[in-house]
DNA sequence: CTGCCTGCAAATAGTTTGCATCATC
DNA sequence: GATGATGCAAACTATTTGCAGGCAG
């Protein structure tokens, strides 16, 4: 659930790199928008994500957070979680894992690390683009 | 893809039997809507069904689908997959099985048997309601 | 008859788009 | 200075709700 600062530092490097790297713009909201998703062990949604940058930026606009999760999503910075009934979440873990919902706090958690999942890279020759494994509880 | 007519009629015999059995009434809208969806290898979305149901009846309103796709999921008739950024598909293929997304043609099938996942009972100690486990190409 | 169901219309939630202005490089 | 970003408002899509009349049990 917790996040080391080593990991989010290596993330938020990793995302000015890739940012930059595509000679996008760099400005403080799209940092911050991203520092909240890498730093949240939470998985927060759209809204969440947007009452937290307004702390720091009064005047951002939620157009503003979901312009840059589509961006992020686009560079591979990101990844979303869609859930069954509810907005989506985002999650700056990168590597395919399971999520637990627990459908009466309406909270999402990684499941640890203790399961011999053996998945499939490839599907009717065809390359997965991304793997969702969703717990409902 | 394709199924069985054996198990057409085995899964309408059941729905039949679950619905009365909750002493509700068995509308024709009702089990035209749960019989496309069950004899359907294609996951359709609410908007399919809306379709199809209208060559039957042509007044049925999308209200009405989603009423009972709701009434349906609750009765553990049929199950729910949401997908990351389209509408939700509906199956009345009940054990957990994998989805596999073709992001290019939109359309969902499922896996083949092939695959040894080890998938857990229980998380925390409690019961997992749902698992979804969707692969995007 | 009674209660659930249907069908219509309106409302809602989440997300996306258009556009004028502004900031980063 | 050019290109993309921001912020506001409006649009859009999927889904839900409210309500009047209708049908199954």
């Amino acid at each position: 659930m917790t996040i080391s600062q080593q990991e989010i530092t290596q993330r938020l490097d990793h995302f000015r790199q890739a940012v930059r790297g595509q000679g996008l713009p760099l400005t403080p909201q799209k940092l911050e928008i991203f520092r909240i998703i890498a730093s949240s062990g939470n998985h927060p949604q759209a809204q969440d994500i947007y009452e937290q940058v307004k702390d720091k930026f009064t005047n951002i606009s939620l157009a503003t957070i979901y312009k840059n999760l589509i961006q992020f999503q686009e560079l591979g910075l990101i990844i979303e979680i869609p859930l069954a009934g509810a907005p989506n979440r985002y999650d700056a873990k990168l590597e395919t894992h399971c999520h637990v919902v627990d459908t009466k706090l309406g909270k999402v958690y990684d499941l640890g690390e203790n399961q011999n999942l053996n998945l499939p890279q490839k599907i009717m020759g065809r390359k997965i683009k991304k793997t969702d494994i969703i717990y409902y509880l």
